[in-house]
DNA sequence: GAGCATTTGTGCGTATGTATC
DNA sequence: TGATACATACGCACAAATGCT
């Protein structure tokens, strides 16, 4: 097939070029992602629904499907069942120094924070968490597992550790009060800054992935920090997972 | 064939399951990984030869060299033709801040540091850089397109653009240089200051992985700078993406 | 510079096990 | 039960890059 141009289109109809050497889903794909970058389907907006691109692309649903599929593997669209598919938002910029905090960058950022514990327990710290919190390896510590969303999306996933005894029961605090702000208030921690911060980047695994809503090997922010009281005491080791699709740090 | 196990086997050698459900090359991609992160394979050592691999294993060399395929993509090692395959060096912690410096930041971690002008050209600014200088769009800067070495590894790749007509010429004194801040002493500017820096990750394009001697898709850390001269005008703006596999940005 | 050994990179053909239709 | 497709694994040969003499 050399050429089977169609001379009637509708206005805004493009034509797929059917049997070239660009594949159907390819073509919508790349239609959709246009629309996207240029603004014509804004940021956080809903996309027809799969139907409905199938019949303007004159395609299956599945090829539509299979272009979506492209397009969330690229962070630019998410398909919630039952909803619909988004148009992912633009990056939040999320501020980090000697005095981060999740919940303020978010909603300064005009969203809704929530921190979410998804699980807790007293154990011995490892290696790597008991040099971080500067105590001898195997000293016991909470760890809690976080989930942060932003407006219902999430944004990052962290695994918190305390030194114990002084933070014993400090999760059962945290998901009472959904910050570790706060928490630390409750524990008589009026304030804390950031001691170190390490940024690394790498592909989400596939429970990461699961946790972030995001397809697997999406690309995450890895921070590592250590907060310290007024004192200079360590009393928090936290290794946060960032979905980069979602967000950009700014260093202040 | 259901089970041809050897029963002499060298005492270091370990068997291979064959015929279950593990296929060859993901046991000695495991097993490979295993030595390099206990340190049995030090960090920078070369591995044996594929061929001395594959006896060792008792199985074909392009099985080998599809668990070394595995291993490279994780970032774990990094094969040259003619040499050899070389376990990669552990991060390089890079400090970002106020006075982030490249060439500092590198030989302060025990390396040589190198920066190389790859493209340079007198031309207007797109809209991105154009405000991150606070000029109008389409101002001409100079753009210049760098990759910087470590030891002879590449560890980012960068575009810089700087204001015209100050900074006219700057290319050349760049690539003679080799420092962005031995250059901008040529042309008058004694110390500069991180104004803004904000950081992203995603993989790396099939280009930018060429340009740092990565497998497409590798994790990388994108950040977006700009710096300012003593008096506060902007001199330069900076998007750098660094290979995450190689590198750390501690913020300071 | 030429010449050589070493080592990784690539191509092709073949066989086998395992799904799926 | 075939037919087909795909990933795995093997064997051989040669190309290309590196390091050394």
């Amino acid at each position: 097939m050399t050429d089977a141009r169609d001379t009637s289109v509708t206005p805004s109809d493009p034509p797929l070029l059917r049997g070239a050497g660009l594949t159907a889903w390819r073509q919508i794909a790349d239609a959709l992602a246009d629309e996207i970058g240029s603004g014509a389907l804004s940021a956080g907006s809903q996309l027809p629904t799969e139907a409905a691109l199938a019949a303007r692309f004159g395609v299956n649903r599945h090829t539509v499907r299979r272009a979506l599929a492209a397009l969330a593997e690229r962070g630019l669209v998410r398909a919630t069942q039952g909803r619909g598919t988004f148009v992912e938002r633009g990056q939040i910029p999320y501020p980090i120094g000697r005095r981060t905090r999740f919940s303020e960058n978010i909603s300064r950022a005009g969203r809704e924070a929530r921190g979410e514990l998804i699980a807790a327990a007293e154990i011995p710290a490892d290696p790597e968490t008991a040099e971080a919190l500067g105590v001898a390896p195997g000293t016991p510590v909470v760890e809690m597992l976080t989930v942060h969303r932003a407006d219902g999306t999430p944004i990052s996933t962290a695994r918190i550790a305390l030194p114990l005894p002084r933070f014993s029961g400090f999760a059962a605090a945290y998901a009472r009060l959904g910050s570790i702000t706060r928490a630390f208030k409750d524990f008589g921690v009026e304030d804390y800054t950031r001691l170190s911060t390490r940024i690394g980047a790498r592909g989400a695994t596939p429970e990461e992935a699961a946790r972030l809503d995001l397809a697997p090997g999406r690309p995450l922010l890895a921070v590592a920090s250590v907060n310290v009281d007024p004192e200079g005491r360590r009393i928090e080791a936290t290794r946060t997972l960032f979905a980069a699709d979602r967000l950009e740090l700014v260093v202040e």
